[in-house]
DNA sequence: ACCATAGTTCGATGAGTATCGAACTATTTC
DNA sequence: GAAATAGTTCGATACTCATCGAACTATGGT
């Protein structure tokens, strides 16, 4: 069936559960990458990750569940989006910041 | 003789590591309030959370190391202070998104 | 229908950590 | 020196969570 990845409403995201969200190494890697606002794949080998499937597909969900994230289907493939107009409203600088502090994508 | 109370170099600082540091409810508190830059009081009490006075001081200790904030001792009482202009420097907005993006200190 | 592909879910495991109470250190006061 | 005060440290406990592998769902291709 379709769209079962539902997200909380912004309004009732916390900043504390947004940073547990972000307080992950690889967590705040893909947030950092999906800071342009684009739909990305969830694909593994794209990540490059030193991680298996099931463990990113964790971190999707925490993202997604925190209210960071929304997620995208299309066919058997699936991309992920940052939420990022709603998290600039609701935390202005935060997702930014977050950019701008991580280190460089190498 | 005590000014054991060491911080690591902004330079060598994570940002992973200082969103760790603030992805808890109580440690998120304390930054927010210290957001004016100025020492404020360790004591328990003035606090006014609802934990022991040693899980008040383990959190203390996780700022400091995280590279958040510095210990100021003063006789018998100890105030704590944020880094804010080098954290400022290193992160820019970060510590203002924090501080605008918590919960009311009501 | 069959198989391959994309991704999720589940159970188990191990590591990290928030909390408490008690003991401890350091400083001030009497 | 003794007692009180401020805060830290330590050991134990309980809980959270990152990770893996295997099983599962869903879609697309042949």
């Amino acid at each position: 069936m379709t769209n079962d990845y539902p997200v909380p409403a912004m309004a009732d995201v916390e900043l504390v559960d947004v940073l547990r969200a972000v307080a992950d190494p690889i967590r705040l890697r893909i947030v950092t990458v999906l800071g342009d606002g684009e739909p990305h794949s969830k694909s593994a080998p794209d990540w490059g990750f030193d991680v298996q499937k099931s463990t990113l597909a964790h971190h999707f969900k925490a993202l997604r569940e925190a209210g960071l994230t929304r997620t995208i289907v299309d066919g058997r493939t699936h991309a992920i989006q940052l939420r990022r107009a709603e998290l600039d409203a609701r935390f202005p600088g935060l997702v930014a910041a977050l950019v701008e502090g991580a280190p460089p994508t190498d």
